[in-house]
DNA sequence: GCCGCAGTTATGTATATACATATTGAAACG
DNA sequence: CGTTTCAATATGTATATACATAACTGCGGC
């Protein structure tokens, strides 16, 4: 009895050889074996109790492992059946998007920040479509450009919901990009994206320095905090200026 | 001693009430009143010995419920400090790439699948430049059309590597699309997107029987199985016909 | 043969306990 | 006064145990 684990040399693989935690052990090593195709969709994975005895430890362990494999959606546990490798569903990504600065600065280029028109108002129908505000509030906008060394790289064009962000009236916008002004300042949020291609209108074009009716790249977001709806952002991008990179790994808890 | 658990009305807020385990009750307490801002970023949260005296619980159940905020990114845990809500970083999101038969039905426009061209050839340069692909083995090229309703929706081209997926090589692509076929057959598969507007060339305006220069989204998407290349794929969409939908909800346990 | 009621089984959740480990703050010491 | 040491503390991981719950199995009664 007693015994606690003292976790050494045995197995044998003698791999190389961070300190994992046991139960992360095993959930790596399951999860390999579903990845690698060894374990195919519909595959019936052992028992906890099966598991216990070839890993030497408790159920609470393996229990642990089960879990977080199924929260991360590789397995499918069902009462007194066992556990079932899934069968992927809808491809999922991860979408990582970034401060426009940090992208820039990515390609090795200066960055510079320009802020072009400041309007505040009290909130059009437009506004509140936008939004998706209830209330006629006031709100902020803004448009801006992002420049990467000499060439324009984003237009931004802005609402902030003042009803929820009431600092934002004394903040000219000159100097900071309402972007990371807003992260600062605005916990945790959620946020919705849409991205999509348009034409660039004779605007647009001006503001991005390329041809009207040249393709370009829309990414608009619209964020909330606290149900509040926050700000919505319409970012554009000249095609050959930027493209978004979404990236998909199974688990890798 | 015992008293294992009786979970009946206490506490008192009374509110809706589905079975919730204590330790997702507690998660999503504390994960409420952080994204309300409430608990702002750097504030600390109550020790785990608080909240076990909070809720009456053991330490385990507070540990499984702050464990997972750590995992999800809401907090971060420090020994002997405590546990801190953490400052939003990186803007991630989650895009879903569904089928497109999916895509279109959603419309309510009925989906229909022309297989186009299809080429089994030994890989040229370019082949192994967009799989990523070492030798040079055979590979087989597609090109495909979706349509809603009367339209063409999107326009596909793909790369299967015959290496990784022989039996492509005898499957014509006539009725079933490469891509729930690939789904059907590849277990798990790591992915990578990327996103970006193009103009329309000869080509794919024909294709999509749009104007020669017209604004496009392009969705190229990479393909592994452990660690083998798969697939590689271009959809070209009209630049009216599909907006891409990003969503990010922090934790949501 | 069909229906309902146990019993069995695997997972789900929780407890009390034990020991490991990183970190901090204060006491002891040169 | 600065540095080293040490104990206190909060989290990290694991154990053994207990009971709950869902779902399948087989048995018995009709």
């Amino acid at each position: 009895m007693s015994m606690i684990q003292t976790m050494d040399a045995d197995g044998g693989d003698a791999d190389g050889g961070e300190p994992l935690s046991l139960h992360q052990r095993i959930l790596s090593d399951i999860s390999e074996r579903i990845l690698s195709g060894a374990w195919a969709p519909g595959h019936r994975i052992p028992f906890e109790h099966e598991l216990t005895a070839e890993y030497k430890c408790s159920r609470m362990t393996v229990n642990k492992a089960l879990s977080q494999l199924a929260k991360a959606g590789l397995i499918e546990r069902r009462r007194r059946s066992g556990s079932f490798v899934r069968r992927p569903q809808s491809q999922a990504a991860v979408l990582e998007i970034h401060d426009i600065r940090i992208e820039v600065e990515a390609l090795g280029l200066p960055y510079r920040y320009e802020r072009v028109a400041r309007h505040k108002r009290r909130s059009s129908a437009e506004d509140r479509a936008l939004l998706e505000l209830d209330s006629n509030g006031p709100v902020l906008a803004l448009e801006c450009r992002h420049f990467a060394g000499k060439r324009p790289f984003a237009h931004e064009q802005r609402l902030i919901n003042l009803a929820a962000v009431a600092e934002a009236a004394n903040e000219e916008f000159f100097a900071v990009a309402p972007g990371p002004w807003l992260i600062a300042r605005v916990p945790w949020s959620a946020a919705e994206h849409r991205i999509r291609a348009v034409a660039a209108d004779r605007h647009i074009a001006t503001a991005l320095e390329i041809e009207s009716g040249a393709p370009c790249l829309v990414v608009e977001r619209r964020t909330w905090s606290a149900e509040h709806p926050v700000t919505h952002v319409r970012f554009t991008y000249a095609a050959d200026s930027h493209t978004l990179v979404a990236r998909f790994t199974p688990s890798q808890g």
